[in-house]
Parts: structure tokens; sequence; C-alpha cells
RNA sequence: GGCCCCAUCGUCUAGUGGUUAGGACAUAGCCCUUUCACGGCUGUAACAGGGGUUCAAAUCCCCUUGGGGUCACCA
């Protein structure tokens, strides 16, 4: 196994969405697989008809690949080892806890859920461990036939004996040891003829050639029925790595109530999915250097599990929204002309197309003052559109009597002696300034108010190039108005 | 409660026996500047506690405390 390229997956169960602390789990295995030359494989994990959700692979797929992060092998990318999706291999399962049943490594249980509850009950009361007592390991082969004969509903039990200890090693957590008393003999496969997550997750792990089980702490505990099922199967164990949990800020799982969970809500939110990948990988790994910027290709290079850190890792807004605005700042102003250009389809602008010419001015003017692509139009909304409202704050600061006079001064000045360009808007400004002795600011702070209806922003000059001449001369007549 | 895992600034982390305990986000101040930002500089801020081992411990061991995960016919 060792000389053989790893084989990795990433085994979620549909629930309708992509959880961030899932993306983390597939980003890692295929951060893994891409470093190594391996293979990232998807499997789906729905042995759970209950939660059956519609659409739930489709989405998580989605979701997937709006990151980046691609599979190798999985639903719809036959590698030889499918299906990949669990509820479409379920004679696979049967058949193969049969053959355990028939090693006595397993054996079928017809208790009810009336007795099982009953006997929680009675354990909890009586301060013991809550664990199943054994009871149908004892029937014999003849009983078991009549049972099933009779059409009995049961379900088949991996059996665990005492006394053993269970030892794995794990990549980022090194050596770990359970004893196997503290196990219970866990059901493999359900009354409904599915296989429960442990059988099903050992069985496609063993037949798909998996090498290295990269996934969440939460795991852990169940690892050693993993262990004993492998070696009950009588197959080669795999490496495993157990990566620290994602947490809220008071340090529990992550979860919603808590916050946003789904990779989506991230998404329509205006998150990058480069900043996405970028801060989730930092979470629970670095490469020991100082390099926080990376963009998934330089992830791959630089990837190792043994640098993977044990604790848990807080889910940091903060820092998310800096990356993202990191990221924002790297992308060309064309790049970013097509994310403004789609955003503003999100817009209550009335006017929502604009040439690719404009857009790009635009954002050369506003790309060091946003942190999201959505901020272009929020916090610059007087490119798309005139100033509904001046604010007063502003208008209070820095608007005087002589106000007024000079920027009529500064339209008379531009009708004569502007031709649109940067320079000229601005020598016009210096003229009216010099011919009524008085500071640039008196003038710039008013054009600006008039120009955008905000105090901050590009500089007014930059403003009113993008605006033109007319537009920007139109602006400041109105603006008189309401002086 | 049983079992398992974990423990460096508020947060993400560097650190693998000898460092003024470093960086980043956030935060405070200053500089730059027509505004707002960007950028630059500076500051506040951490080894959970107690025992060992050692000339020397954030680093190794033990205990305590704290936190988390897990104990389903869910994954």
């Amino acid at each position: 196994m060792i000389n053989e390229t790893p084989r990795v997956r990433f085994a979620p169960s549909p629930t309708g969405y992509l959880h961030v602390g899932g993306l983390r789990t597939a980003l890692y295995n295929y951060l893994f697989a891409k470093k190594n030359n391996g293979t990232f494989v998807l499997r789906i994990e729905d042995t759970d008809r209950n939660r059956y959700v519609p659409g739930a692979v489709e989405n998580l797929i989605a979701a997937l690949e709006w990151c980046g992060v691609t599979y190798d092998e999985g639903p719809h990318k036959d590698g030889g080892y499918g299906p990949y999706i669990q509820s479409e291999r379920l004679e696979i399962y049967q058949s193969l806890c049969k053959e355990l049943v028939e090693k006595k490594k397993a054996y079928y249980c017809f208790c009810t859920p009336e007795r099982l509850d009953a006997l929680k009950v009675e354990q909890e009361k009586a301060g013991q461990q809550k664990k199943y007592d054994k009871h149908c390991i004892h029937l014999s082969d003849a009983e078991v036939a009549d049972r099933l004969a009779a059409g009995e509903r049961y379900v088949i039990r991996m059996s665990i004996l005492d006394g053993q200890s269970i030892e794995f090693d794990d990549i980022v957590r090194g050596h770990i040891s359970f004893q196997s008393d503290t196990l219970d003999d866990q059901v493999l496969l359900k009354g409904d003829g599915y296989p429960t997550y442990h059988l099903a997750n050992v069985i496609d792990d063993h037949q798909m050639k998996i090498t290295h089980v990269i996934r969440g702490e939460e795991w852990l505990p169940s690892t050693p029925k993993h262990v004993l099922l492998y070696q009950a199967f009588g197959w080669e164990i795999p490496i495993f790595s157990h990566l620290p949990l994602l947490l809220n800020p008071d340090r529990s799982k992550l979860s919603k109530r808590q916050g946003d969970v789904a990779v989506e809500d991230y998404k329509s939110k205006g998150f990058l999915p480069e900043a996405m990948v970028n801060f989730v990988a930092l979470l629970g790994w670095t490469a020991g250097d100082d390099k926080e910027f990376y963009q998934l290709n330089e992830l791959v290079q630089a990837f190792s599990l043994e640098r993977v850190n044990k604790s848990g890792a807080v889910f940091d807004l903060n820092k998310l929204t800096w990356l993202n605005a990191e990221h924002l700042r790297k992308k060309s102003s064309p790049e970013l002309a097509v994310l403004l250009a789609k955003s503003l389809q999100d817009s209550d602008l009335p006017v929502k197309e604009f040439t690719t010419e404009f857009l790009v001015s635009v954002i050369d003017a506003m790309r060091e003052r946003v942190e999201f692509i959505h901020e272009v139009w929020k916090n610059g909304s007087y490119f798309f559109q005139r100033p509904a409202a001046y604010d007063a704050a502003v208008k209070t600061k820095r608007i005087t009597e002589k106000s007024k006079k000079l920027m009529e001064e500064y339209i008379a000045e531009l009708q004569q002696n502007c031709d649109g360009s940067k320079e000229s808007f601005e020598h016009a400004l210096h003229v009216v300034a010099e011919k009524n002795e008085v500071k640039n600011a008196e003038l710039i702070h008013p054009l600006r108010l008039a120009l955008s209806g905000v105090g901050g922003g590009p500089g007014v000059y930059d403003i009113a190039v993008i605006l033109g001449k007319e537009e920007s001369i139109e602006r400041i007549n109105i603006f008189n108005e309401t002086l």
C-alpha cells in the first residue's frame, strides 16, 4: 500500500447543502490527493432513508465545484470503483454482512425497539453504561433460521469481544487506543436492509481502495469499531487522519443557530470562492511560515497532513472578510468588472447594464475601498445614478456661504476649459480657488458632495472623469439648488 | 456520567529543551492624504494551574482544571 498512489475520499451525507466543515474536509482530501498525485473520490453516504433531501447531491457537487475542489471519481465520473452512491450498493453490504455472520463476527438480532428502549432506561437507572446486552447473540442457528423464515424484522450486529485493546495510529493525533469493553455491539445492517455508516464506510473504503481516511474528529470515537470491522473482514486498514473541528465563537462544534454554516450562505453574502478556500485551509493547518494568502494551486504545493493541528479552530468572520478583500484586490480590473456586472443584477439600481469600459473605470476607482464586490455599487451608487440625497453631516461641516458661488464659478470654468480629463477638472478647480483666494479644499468638498452625495470615496477628479463633464456640471447645478 | 481528543495574545497560528515567545486578523495611536480607503510605523495583548525530569521547559512526563467530541436500526 505504501507504494501505491494515494486514494482518498470525501464522503458526505446529502443533507441539502455543503457545510463549511465539510468543505474543509473535502479540501484537505483534495489537497492531499493533488499533492501526492493521488485520486480524490466523492462518495455519497445516503444510507438514511429518513433524511432523503431531493437535489442534495447536485447542490453538494455544485458547491464543491464553485470552490474549485473538484473530484476525480464519483457520481457522474466513474473511475471503475462505482457506484459512488451508497443507496445503489445495498446488495454489496448485505452479502458481505452475511459473510460476517457466517464467520461469527456478527449476529442476527430480533430485539424490538421497545425492548431496547426499556434496556436503556434500566441501565440508566442502574447507573450503568448504556450498551446492548447481547441478548440475541445466544440464539441458536435453528432459531434464527425459524424467525427469519417467519419474516421477523431483524438487524445484524457486530460481535465485539470484551478484553481487547484496539490501537491505531492517526497522522494528526498519533497513537490512540481504546478498550473493546466500552464499545457497543453496533448495528451493521438496519431493519430496512440498509447498512449503517460503520458498515458501509468500511466496505466502500476497502472496495474503492481508499488508502487514507481523512475526516472530522467527530469520527474518532467510532474508529475502533471500524478497525475491528476491517479485522473481521481480514482487510488492510487505511491510514487515518482525524481533523480538528471547526468551532462557533463559543467553542462548540460549528453549527447553525450561531451563524451561517453552508458554503452557499457565504456565496450569497458575496464571498469569493478563493477566499473561502484560503480561509478554510488555514483553519487547522499552516505551512509553518508566515504566508497567509494562498491560491488553490499554491495550497496544493504547500499542503501536508503532518502539519495539520490537533485543536479545534474558531471560524472567524473577520479574517474571512479580510481574505476576501485580499483576493478581490489581487484580481485584475477586467476580472472584477465581470464580477461587478453579475453583482449589479442583484442591485436595486434602476439601470443595471453598463459597458465593460465604464465598469472597469469604476472598479479602478473603488477597488482599494471595498471588501466585497457588491460594495462597489452599494458604497459607490453615485457612479450608477444621481445622488438622491446629500449627507447632512458632511453638508453642515463642509458647506459655507461661499460654497454656492464657488460652485457656480467652477461650472463656468469647466464650461470654458474642460476637456473631460482629470487634469482639466483639477486645473479648473485650482483656477477658481486662486481667483477667490481660498484653499482647494473649499471647492473640493462641496464638489464631492455634489457629485456623490457623500463625504468619502475615490478622488473627486476621478469621480468627475468617470461621470463626464456634462453629468458633473448637471450634478453641481442640482446640488446648488439645495444651497 | 463512561470513553476519547484537545489546551500559546480576543481569534487563526509560529514555536519541537536555551527566543526580548514571532506573524496575521481584530483593536488603539501616529504617518501619508482634498475625503474615504489602501499602504507604512508603533502600541495593548498569550504559554490554564500545580508538581516533576533537566544546568535550562511554552517545548518532555504526571496530576488538576477547563473546553470539546462521542456514546442511535444518523451520518
